[in-house]
DNA sequence: GGCAATCTCGACCAAACGGTCAAGATACAA
DNA sequence: TTGTATCTTGACCGTTTGGTCGAGATTGCC
């Protein structure tokens, strides 16, 4: 998925590809390079915290060089925002109403609980964009989100009338499963003062998947399939 | 509740309480103020983002006279994040393992979506404070919150331990309480954006609340009880 | 009233910041 | 090889920022 499909907004790059095939791969390292170092920067200090110098001393880079790749601030920013959106929607799968509802919601909460692991500091990008407002996101979330909101809204809503799950509130059920994966990463430093100063091991996240998807399946009157694998977020229904 | 209570690390004042009655009111009044100014400032902009001469603005006052209250930007955002902890503490109550699990679980839910709903920038600041890694509060987690946290704990586990509810990860259950209430302020941007761009109304947003009490409860077990009343977070049971 | 403590506030400052620039280095097509 | 497009980089600049200062206004106690 190119990040062009998630920010619809995105403003058209200003430079050309470059000609040569070695020129090429070093604008895309370099600017891989900045990406991710401004992503780390970005969610430990927030937009104005977050100083293009930091960035590009992260990156390994001068910061004229940055300011090369990316003309400024802002437009780093929000290449940051799109390439989280990219993640989210390409490593996210959807769901829909053909789907077994138990199977359908715990491979969706594991994929986003893995996601929190995988890539927290997207996630709290994200959320510092919403707190702020959703300066640059506003169409995104008003377009691209809402209508893949709608459409598993629908598929929830059709479970409900076939007597699938208990009735619940499909938006607030979407809500609360965004809230409590993303929760794993956006409060990492609470969390682990809580957890006697340690990090989640490979192993207690994977109990903690299975024990927010507990809460959540028998919050709608389903129960955790074992066929659905807490260790990589897969599953294995419908396979031999 | 003084605020001293919240942050046990807080540094002590710098200035006497004042000698004069009058003098008194005005240092309370024009520090109110600035608090106020400064949490939604914080909230919006996060820690650097907010600048003093903005929140002295929004609190009608000159930045020269920011300062002589509050000495540096450092000392305000204590203070906020303090004043966030007092409310917190004081107005969300615990719960014990002789309480009614339905009951005191609904009214805990209740009383966290009331606080989101009637101070979102407080909660918001301490998401950003959380985001940025703790480092104002890692004291006040590691004591006051992980003792509040283990009590109620234990409370749930002789829930669990006497058949009352479900067997659930406490801890978890915990967090995603959090989560999906603190979700309704964090995020009120991105949620108004999904709900065509309006906000809750009073009554929508009681309806809210109930819905998210009903997928919680359900997920260890219990359904809403009717003796709590969700227009105000109040519980009349045991009352006449 | 007199005097000390407290409060108000415009003007000011050093540091940090986003962004620019120009000059040189590198890679590629011809 | 030569010319051009791309990349690299230290030095630089105007603005913004947290914080200071000092002079004046207000209040409270004797």
């Amino acid at each position: 998925m190119t990040s062009s499909s998630a920010l619809p907004a995105r403003p058209p790059a200003l430079r050309a590809t470059p000609r040569g095939r070695a020129k090429a791969a070093i604008r895309e390292e370099s600017e891989q390079q900045i990406l991710k170092a401004a992503e780390s920067v970005f969610a430990e200090q927030g937009f104005k915290g977050a100083t293009t110098a930091v960035i590009a001393a992260r990156a390994g880079v001068p910061k004229a060089n940055l300011h090369y790749y990316f003309p400024t601030k802002d437009d780093l920013y929000r290449r940051v925002i799109e390439d989280v959106c990219d993640s989210w929607l390409s490593r996210t799968g959807a769901f829909s109403a053909t789907d077994d509802p138990a199977v359908a919601l715990t491979r969706y909460i594991y994929a986003k609980m893995d996601l929190s692991r995988s890539r927290p500091d997207g996630s709290r990008v994200w959320a510092n964009e919403m707190i702020r407002g959703a300066r640059v996101t506003s169409d995104y979330i008003s377009d691209t989100v809402r209508r893949w909101l709608r459409d598993r809204e629908a598929a929830i809503r059709q479970w409900i009338d076939s007597g699938q799950i208990a009735p619940v509130d499909p938006r607030t059920l979407m809500f609360m499963i965004w809230a409590s994966t993303q929760h794993f990463a956006d409060f990492a430093s609470q969390i682990r003062l809580l957890n006697d100063g340690t990090d989640y091991t490979d192993a207690a996240f994977t109990r903690q998947k299975r024990h927010v998807a507990e809460i959540l399946l028998r919050g709608v009157g389903l129960s955790v399939p074992d066929s659905v694998d807490a260790t990589t977020g897969a599953s294995s229904a419908f396979l031999p």
